[in-house]
DNA sequence: ATAATATGTAAAGCGAACTTGACAAAATAT
DNA sequence: ATATTTTGTCAAGTTCGCTTTACATATTAT
């Protein structure tokens, strides 16, 4: 799944560690997300929407998944 | 976690089964996620507050997880 | 140039999310 | 009262999110 963690997260100076720190994960976490290796848990992601002051839908791109609804996947 | 999603499913005269099949999985997890067996995924949080036409936020409860980075745990 | 920091990746392992099939109890309809 | 629908739950199995350890490469600082 596409994210804008990388983006928000270089706007802020930050490196995949730091934030790691910030939301209680591990710097591998973070960087498989941002690679999309794999998606974040929910509480996971609220985390990191929360640290940057933005609603999850703001954060994460879940325009794949609206397209699988329209096509009834 | 608290979610909204059985006062929600009630308001609109919906079955677990009904709602299952409109975000596309099974009964068991429905009611699994409302009797707070287990979290959903990131995607079926986001299928089912979609479905409501809400936020992920507006549907589930995170002030748990806000409580848990306040105290740093 | 070299040292330090940051990033990508991989493997092994654990628990969580989800599926399928099934059964019983509770609620609703006839 | 009885049939139907709905809900709760359980067990077994698969996949996914996450952790830890570790190593290699890339980027940045001195």
């Amino acid at each position: 799944m596409k994210t804008r963690i990388k983006e928000l997260r270089k706007a802020q100076k930050l490196s995949q560690e730091e934030l790691a720190a910030a939301v209680c994960t591990t710097r591998q976490t973070i960087n498989a997300i941002e690679v999309e290796k794999y998606t974040a848990s929910l509480p996971l992601a609220y985390k990191i929407a929360h640290y940057f002051k933005q609603s999850i839908e703001d954060v994460f791109d879940f325009s794949q998944i609206e397209q699988e609804m329209r096509d009834n996947v």
